[in-house]
DNA sequence: TCATAAATAAACCGGATTGAATTATTATTG
DNA sequence: CAATAATAATTCAATCCGGTTTATTTATGA
């Protein structure tokens, strides 16, 4: 108990430094409250943002007019129609900043330009059987100097950075991965953001692959709606990320929302195994599926966006996909109680929303008894959430809310 | 995606408000952070207080002085010995501030008087089979009016306020309870922290109880070292708490990490049939198999400092609490990946800690793949924190760190 | 012409910073 | 041993920065 008891003796490194706030950080953090707060209304004007934020119009106007200065923000044509003078409505200048995304897969990878608008200028995928840092490093090599040529010398001199939305523990799955065992080791030892640092000058971020689909959908989808929710990224293999007090959640390690990892019942399972909920609701599993059915399952990456009829096999992997996740959810929720889940994966737009329908399902099944309710939605971005999210990195990282700038010396989380 | 789309209509309620940073906001932030620092480390000096901050040693010196005078620091004695002016280290007043705590138990309540270093200084418990509104609305009239009489003038004004420690929906779980069916239905349309107001003029504060022992491990205890950790308080009921970035994280609804409610396998279940946690790591349950094996069990709770030996029932159940205590444990850090877990709860110390070893052995046979490090630990406040986190509310709520403060009208959370 | 709403201008205030000065020690030196 | 130097904590005063307050200007529909 405090008040009695021995006192710490104090070494300088026995501090841990717990930063104060100053000004600097109230108007750091302002600009970036209202360039997310035009990003999601698409425009407001400044006595509307004055009015959310619950600042002064003097204060917002001066903000809103360097913001402006910056090529951040653009006037729109003013809005007459009513009493008083029109309002001038300001939407963000998709000019404004660019970003580069690399997307590792465990089948393919992808490297896409985005602007401030979060418009997708420049896209290039590439498959191959399993990854290596060799193969990834060359497909950077090749295509970063081409999109980085279409950029004029203003543009390029807006470039945020370059973010990287890469599996984390590749090496812990390499059999469900499919490729030859140990063939994943490579990537225990390799300093994948420091390889590809060499190849380009823009800083680097590394999240996790299903964190970075989740901040896509936080920084351009309709989640924002959410002030906190978790998200679910179906890819070849399932992950997930969080958003608190609407802020991506990255966690210590960048690892928060390690969905994948969570224990779950299998559907039907009648032995007492509990698996993790990454070999109950990934994409591979179908895929193993159809090749032991002797049907190609190529068509799954090829075509992410209209898969062939698969039949019952999908049905049946739908199925046990979205109980896993719905029993995730329940426990998800035991933790953090966020009001709403979103869903989105590396697959068709019906099969997605069946996966979600069919969760919400079997999570109505499940027992509630001293949870809150929650909403279960799709996501808004789709199969490309996770190239679009790494791109985002870098632009969540400079231009989103962030109560850590509000601090001195705010560490910027793990990179 | 964004950039493409329909424009929103904004009527005036469509607007969320996100408030902006001021100021004013600023020192009262720092104000509660140095706070927190002198409380952390026992005593520091205005110096030790600049550096931890990063703040101006003349910023610091400000606040720290309007502190003292506030009465809620003191100085104490110039620490001489070494080259330079001697340092004077600051420490809490313990007069700086009292508050009431009461905790609503499932077989007692209590109320406690604490004061700002977190000192019980007055304390009632009483026993009851199962609650009502009406025996705790007895309880607390018959027991606050005494303590308030012990308090001077002085310190009655620097009453921060009740906090209650309440479960919720409690008429959820009314047969495990071992109340009358039907006798908790009462909870359900009962506004306790309204009846409770009517019987004082304090702020009120009302927490999960679970939440509320976290929030003395917190507060007052030894868990500051972690600046995230989850909480579990193994009480007639198991519930928990959750800290991040160095705050208490009471979720939307009061109810975050409403860990009771997290599905776990039994220990050699051989069944395909999951429990939640509170069935299976809670007291009532070792209590049932004594009243079944023909023992009493009316010592846990009579006096829950020293239990009477109660054989092999204990060993066994232990065992069952503790692996679903590692499972939950599994399946909260695949959501947040906090780096330390504290286990405390209604027993005997040696209980505890065997309750705390056995958690941290089963952890450590589950699938990990994955996920993060994290340390088990035990709770440093004991079978009091449930009590002694309801007083500590207030307190945290007007005294601890908390980054609302910077924003303009900081919605002050559920109450 | 008036009421209304948006936007701007100027003075102000609060809080942190910068730079210089003061105070109270221990260490050093003649 | 007394005087001086070095060191560390603290304080004072001037300044900067950012949001607020008060007053004014501008543009529109009624």
């Amino acid at each position: 108990m405090a008040g009695d008891g021995e006192v710490f003796e104090l070494s300088a490194a026995a501090l841990t430094v717990v930063s104060g706030a100053d000004q600097a950080g109230v108007r750091a953090y302002n600009e970036r409250l209202m360039l997310s707060l035009v990003r999601r209304y698409r425009q407001l004007s400044k006595v509307e943002v004055a009015r959310v934020t619950g600042l002064s119009v003097q204060s917002t106007s001066a903000i809103m007019n360097r913001l402006q200065a910056d090529g951040l923000l653009q006037r729109e044509a003013p809005m007459r129609g009513r009493v008083g003078q029109p309002t001038i409505p300001f939407s963000l200048d998709p000019e404004g900043a660019f970003s580069f995304g690399l997307k590792i897969g465990r089948r393919s990878c992808d490297l896409v330009l985005i602007d401030f608008g979060g418009r997708v200028r420049q896209r290039v995928h590439e498959t191959y059987p399993y990854p290596t840092p060799e193969k990834v490093k060359d497909f950077v090599s090749r295509t970063l100097p081409a999109m980085e040529q279409t950029l004029s010398r203003r543009q390029t001199l807006r470039v945020a950075g370059l973010g990287i939305a890469s599996p984390f523990q590749l090496w812990n799955w390499d059999v469900e991965t499919g490729a030859p065992p140990g063939a994943l080791e490579v990537w225990r030892s390799v300093d994948i953001a420091a390889e590809i640092s060499k190849l380009s000058s823009y800083p680097m971020t590394l999240f996790n692959d299903a964190t970075s689909a989740c901040a896509a959908e936080f920084f351009f989808g309709d989640a924002w709606r959410h002030r906190d929710f978790l998200y679910f990224f179906v890819g070849s293999f399932v992950g997930g990320g969080l958003v608190l007090d609407g802020a991506l959640y990255p966690g210590r390690t960048g690892n928060a929302a390690a969905l994948g990892s969570m224990p779950v019942r299998p559907l039907g399972a009648s032995d007492e195994r509990m698996v993790q909920l990454i070999s109950a609701a990934s994409i591979y599993q179908l895929e193993r599926r159809l090749s032991a059915a002797k049907i190609d399952p190529s068509s799954i990456w090829r075509t992410p966006d209209s898969w062939a009829d698969f039949g019952d096999l999908l049905d049946q992997w739908i199925e046990e996909a979205s109980y896993a996740l719905a029993y995730a959810t329940i426990a998800a929720v035991a933790v953090i109680d966020v009001k709403a889940v979103i869903i989105d994966g590396a697959m068709p737009t019906n099969v997605r929303d069946r996966v979600v329908a069919r969760t919400a399902h079997h999570f109505g099944a499940l027992d509630q008894r001293g949870l809150s309710d929650l909403a279960i939605a799709r996501g808004s971005i789709g199969p490309d959430a996770r190239a679009i999210g790494g791109a985002a990195l870098p632009l969540i990282k400079n231009f989103a809310r962030d109560r850590e700038v509000l601090f001195k010396d705010a560490p910027t989380g793990p990179v």
